[in-house]
DNA sequence: TAGATTGTTAATCGATTAACAATC
DNA sequence: TAGATTGTTAATCGATTAACAATC
């Protein structure tokens, strides 16, 4: 383990992808795999894998390859996934309830304590057995739970306002659905934005090029 | 314009940061800014914006900078805001209506055309005024109406059998929301996939890094 | 005109790929 | 043992940054 040198950004965005890939094959029974399989089937090549996990040891045996239980185990150590890391969500309109509802947290190693809400017509229920409470007992919950991860899903009005009150209590990382670049002290807090908007405005520009290409061979 | 050049996926991906950043500075109502002073606020160097920008051309002015207003249309023409793209959506259980009620599809070029689903309890109804069909449907639909992309919001069993019929209908797009890395002839389809998982992931390693580093400072 | 800022070419930096000795 | 495949070092490739002449 030399995990003392920075791992590059690149990097960390694939150990997410190794992880689920050796979920499935370990669901599908594979027992062992090298990296040129590994690479085949997840468009990477064999040294850019093997480059990636030597950022973080030596997980495989030559002439064999890696066993995949084991290398998924220590992924997902790296990742934190045992850390037993929590999460409360901000917001319950659509988008909120959803991710309540339907997104597995604990499969990523996180658990869900508690949502919040202004609307008294949610305040004091429960959504998928997780209590919602208002937004103004925010701060004296925190105070009481340890919450490493705020998720917003508030109106993108509300959006730095809330993120600000979750900084300020103390959580370690903001997992931002509005589609607002919320500014912050990156020393303080991480902030993890999934922004719809420009994933379907870079397929937009794909698609389109797409487009451009064959209607130039047509008319060259 | 030497539109000919390849643009790296790096470029490409910036594409909607410098659009919706320029939609907030136009809000503002500001008229004129320089590559320093939009590469200060996105955390950028000026000079990778005017490298960036200089992928599709010159729109700026020596000694005075960019315009805000006529850099944003031609940053939303390259992203082909104005194309006239439509859309559909594929699975109507809370993350696809979450989606319909919520995301602004015209705001990034998009028309929003139909739902499909399964469930007799939705199918014939409207969500936000757009029309919920049966899954089986959706040939013909496409048949009928030039879809260029289809939103994929299914249980992950069903993702890749409905990504393949959208692919065999020939939409030129897959905007995949499910869990799953459906795979396709990327000559046919182009697939842009939001996985919450990975995301979240990547922000559970971040803070699980700072409380590394946090407990080596105590005793190092 | 003088000052500011572009677009572009060159220099640097970092990430990916290739190669290979080590070894299971 | 022979074959396969790792971890790592070196080579290549690409993306970011710096520099500067052109010019508004």
């Amino acid at each position: 383990m030399k995990r003392n040198t920075k791992v590059s950004t690149a990097v960390i965005r694939r150990l997410p992808r190794y992880y689920r890939h050796l979920s499935e094959l370990q669901e599908a029974g594979t027992v062992r795999i090298s990296s040129s399989a590994l690479g085949k089937s997840m468009g990477l090549t064999a040294s850019q894998i093997r480059q990636d996990l030597s950022c973080f040891g030596g997980f495989g045996q030559q002439g064999y390859g890696y066993k995949v239980d084991s290398l998924k185990e220590e992924i997902g150590e790296i990742l934190g996934i045992h850390r037993g890391h929590t999460v409360v969500v901000l917001g319950t309109g659509n988008l909120g309830r959803a991710i309540i509802e339907n997104f597995r947290f604990s499969s990523n190693g996180f658990r869900l304590l508690a949502a919040f809400d202004v609307s008294p017509r949610v305040v004091g229920s429960r959504i998928a057995g997780v209590p919602v409470y208002h937004a103004d007992s925010l701060e004296g919950f925190l105070a009481e739970h340890p919450v490493s991860v705020g998720l917003l899903a508030v109106p993108i009005s509300a959006a730095q306002e809330m993120g600000d009150r979750l900084a300020n209590a103390g959580v370690a990382g903001i997992w931002n659905f509005t589609n607002y670049e919320i500014a912050f002290d990156p020393q303080r807090v991480v902030v993890e934005s999934v922004h719809f908007s420009d994933s379907l405005l870079a397929l937009n520009y794909m698609i389109s090029q797409r487009e451009e290409e064959r209607s130039e061979e047509e008319s060259p």
